[in-house]
DNA sequence: TAAAGGCTGACTAATTTAGTAGGATAAATA
DNA sequence: TATTTATCCTACTAAATTAGTCAGCCTTTA
């Protein structure tokens, strides 16, 4: 089992997209901005997402990318699923085959513990999580500082730059 | 966060000690052979449970290993900490820093999500895993497995070879 | 004194992560 | 129609980690 920032920028990218809904297709360049991720590592992460059928991608000018089902109905074991970080504890993919072929001393604890992580994954919605206090709280200073830097670009552009 | 054969490695020979309790030291070989883990990789994780004062050490032919504590007061998560493998799942070590010093979105669902794990793993102690019937089960037909090799190569040795 | 076993450090192949680089394609707009 | 904006796609990379191997030294018991 592995959880690292892959499965992390998965879940921040989507949870953006989510707190953006409605506004239309969101481009990745925003999100790398908002949420300080790589433009290139996020087009391959969305490339899998798209894939998983999680997201829909609009090109050219005033394109992106957006939920293709409800928030509500995205939970979070999926997303970190679709970019392949599969949060499995077991050895043997649950085969229970991993001494030469016979279930090993400690299969049925990693089972009970990978039922445990699932569990309270996939009990998130994308819904949940923009109704959360905190989530809100951080949101709200990244609209503020990408603002900030609009207006900094702007006034940069108004004086010939 | 990340949970490797390294992890599970070291829980499934700490088991395999707490299992033999009692009968004096146990050698890394038998633990070898017993849950087919290379001799020389237990070396470098029992030298790891060492420093972390989970188990003693006897040295000289009859030597080997001994928990440090009794079974039912050392819990699972101690022994994955021991060999490094950390069960935190935010990118930031709970510190709350991980978008250029400012909390991230999703910072509070990895700080739950490794609160789950932590709570989960540090609750079943390696006395509570030998109680449990599948552990039994599979401790008993690897003892049979060794007993079985140890007459094979008792034969091998009356015949001269 | 030989054997059993712990102890140590250096090395390694393979894999994965977190990117970069460079370009191709599609759509909107000037 | 040309330019711009954006997705899409492939290939490459440095660094880290894993799961070991190898060689040899140190202790203790028989
Ligand atoms: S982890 Fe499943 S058999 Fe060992
Ligand atoms: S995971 Fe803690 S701040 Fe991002």
């Amino acid at each position: 089992m592995r959880l690292t920032t892959k499965g992390r920028y998965a879940v921040t990218a989507m949870l953006d997209l989510a707190l953006h809904e409605g506004k239309g297709p969101i481009s990745l360049a925003d999100i790398s901005e908002r949420q300080g991720i790589s433009l290139s590592y996020l087009e391959q992460l969305f490339a899998k997402l798209r894939r998983n059928q999680l997201v829909g991608s609009v090109r050219g000018p005033g394109g992106g990318y957006q939920l293709n089902r409800p928030k509500a109905e995205i939970d979070v074991a999926e997303v970190i699923d679709a970019v392949n970080e599969n949060v499995d504890a077991t050895g043997c993919n649950r085969r229970g085959d991993c001494q030469s072929g016979e279930v090993c001393l400690t299969h049925h604890l990693w089972c009970d513990l990978s039922d445990q992580i699932h569990t309270f994954l996939s009990g998130i919605t994308l819904a949940d999580l923009v109704e959360r206090k905190d989530v809100k709280e951080v949101s709200i200073r990244q609209e503020s500082r990408q603002s900030e830097k609009m207006i900094a670009t702007d006034i940069r552009a108004a004086s010939g730059l």
